[in-house]
DNA sequence: CCGTATCCCTGGCGATACTG
DNA sequence: CAGTATCGCCAGGGATACGG
């Protein structure tokens, strides 16, 4: 039988990990860099349909203090970020994976 | 080698699974649904942390309208309305399990 | 019991301009 | 190049009251 605390810490799991996420962008941020692993600011920006500089900074700000993805600056001139995924992150591509998967078999139709 | 249709399709995936699934509330209302299929409206309210009903029909309205969820009205007094997983939404389990497991691993520290 | 109807209001998001 | 700083909008969501 199902106990209530089973039930409780399901959604609270649920909860959680859309609390990681944040906003909209979050999921499609992170499908891009699955894509594509470290990704420079306005590499993403430009695969991402436009996105507006302040969507994309505060989402990559917000996965990287769930420590999603990692920040990394090369001091050339100018200067260079690139944008990876860590090992928390990396997990998190079944997630996307079994989304896509999904995404396509019922994208379409009912 | 990645060629520019393929990011393009896997993120018109993605994006579309965020579309079909609208708010954020969508995400709790399924793992509800998957913890115990077939619930009345005050069942999924009380279990749902006392969302607001606005919030909820307008979820389960969204669910429904894409295929995700059937409403199933059974004519007592007063009425009982129950709501299931269509085979569309019994086939995103694995999104929300996968979610879980995420959320059970990485979701205290990172 | 199962909602709809209303009001309100916050914060998420876009657009734009500007800086190191 | 990689952002920060502002402003303004408006859809999404909460609270409450009421209707079938």
């Amino acid at each position: 039988m199902r106990t209530n605390s089973d039930e409780e810490q399901c959604l609270f799991s649920i909860h959680q990990a859309t609390q990681v996420l944040g906003g909209k962008w979050s999921f499609v941020v992170l499908g891009q860099l699955f894509c594509q692993d470290s990704q420079r600011f306005n590499q993403l920006r430009r695969n991402l349909d436009n996105i507006s500089t302040k969507s994309l900074t505060d989402t990559l700000r917000h996965l990287e203090r769930n420590g999603v993805i990692h920040r990394k600056v090369y001091p050339t001139v100018p200067v260079t970020v690139e944008y990876s995924l860590t090992e928390k992150g990396r997990d998190f591509k079944n997630v996307i994976s079994e989304m896509r998967i999904w995404g396509q078999k019922w994208g379409s139709n009912m």
